[in-house]
DNA sequence: AACGAAATTGATATTCATTATCAATATGAG
DNA sequence: CTCATATTGATAATGAATATCAATTTCGTT
C-alpha cells in the first residue's frame, strides 16, 4: 500500500530502521480511520504481538506524525489522540461533549479565511486546529 | 469593578464563600490581559501572599472558568494556560512555533461559517477553539 | 553469508502537570 | 456569637509522557 511505502521511505531517508514492531504498528494504524488513544492502539497491537512495548507505540506514533502520516489531536478530554492522514486531506472536528462523538468536516471557506487572517498578521502559517464543541443531534434532545 | 462583582455573585449563587485568597487571585487575574500558566499566576500571587497554596490557584482558576470569567487555552506546548474574558468578547489565536508569541484575532466570517457547519451536522454548538500555528513576522525571516 | 556499528526494543524509572486527601482554619447565615 | 459547612495549604497520589539502559535486531559492508 502507498502509505506504508511512504513510511518505509521516511525511515530510510532518516537513516532509521524498519523493524517488525514499527511496521506492524504503522500498518495497522494507517489502515484504520479512527482517532486512536495511545492505549487503544497499544491494546490493538498487543493482540497480534503480545510482547509489544508501550514505549514503542509512543515512539512509532511520533515517527508517523513526523512523516506526516498521522496528526495529533487534542480534544478537551485530556487525552491525546492520533489519526492517520488519508490522502493528504485536511479536515477539522466537531466534538460532542456528552457522548464523545467525533464528526469530521471540511470547509474551504474557513480555510481561506484562516489564510487571510495569517496574511494580515504577517504570519507564515504551517497548520491549524479548529475544534467545535457542543452536543450532537442525539445528545442535544 | 464589574467582573469582580460577577465573581462575587457567582460564588454566592453557588453557595460558595468569598475568601481573601480567592478574591486576591480573581482580582489580580481579571485585571490582566495575559495567557497565564498556573505557575505564572501562582508566582505573581505569591508576591503579595507568600502563603498562597498552589492548589488554591488551580481551584480558583477552575471557578473562574466555570463562572465564564476565564477560558482555558491549550496551545501545542504542553502547558495549559488561562486568560481572562474581557467584555465577553470572543477571539481566537495565532501561535508562533518559534518564539511562542500569541496573537489574538477576531473574524466574524469564520464564526458564522462555524455556526453553519454545526447546523449542517445538527450540532448544538457551545464553544470552539481555533488555533493557527506558524511563524510570526519576526521569526519567519 | 557473516560481521559489527548503530539503531531499536521493552522493562522500568523518572518527570511533571494536575487531582485527591485531610487536618486545621475561616466564612457567613441565622 | 455560634456552628455547620466550606476552604485552605501541605502533601500524597495519579496518570500521561519521556528518559534510561542492557539486551537484541537491523542492514550496509565485507
Ligand atoms: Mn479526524
Ligand atoms: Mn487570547
Ligand atoms: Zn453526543
Ligand atoms: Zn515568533
Amino acid at each position: 500500500m502507498n502509505k506504508e511505502k511512504n513510511f518505509q521511505g521516511y525511515l530510510h531517508d532518516k537513516g532509521l530502521k524498519s523493524t517488525r514492531q514499527r511496521d506492524d504498528i504503522a500498518s495497522y494504524f494507517l489502515q484504520q480511520d479512527k482517532h486512536f488513544t495511545v492505549e487503544e492502539l497499544y491494546n490493538e497491537i498487543k493482540k497480534s504481538d503480545p510482547q509489544i512495548g508501550y514505549a514503542t507505540v509512543y515512539r512509532t506514533l511520533k515517527l508517523l506524525v513526523d512523516a506526516e502520516l498521522a496528526v495529533e489531536c487534542q480534544f478537551s478530554d485530556g487525552l491525546t489522540r492520533f489519526e492517520p492522514v488519508h490522502k493528504g486531506k485536511h479536515h477539522d472536528h466537531l466534538i460532542c461533549l456528552k457522548c464523545g462523538k467525533i464528526i469530521e468536516f471540511e470547509n474551504d471557506k474557513i480555510e481561506q479565511l484562516q489564510l487571510e487572517v495569517a496574511r494580515e498578521q504577517n504570519f507564515e502559517l504551517t497548520n491549524h486546529k479548529c475544534v467545535l464543541y457542543g452536543y450532537c443531534s442525539r445528545c442535544k434532545e
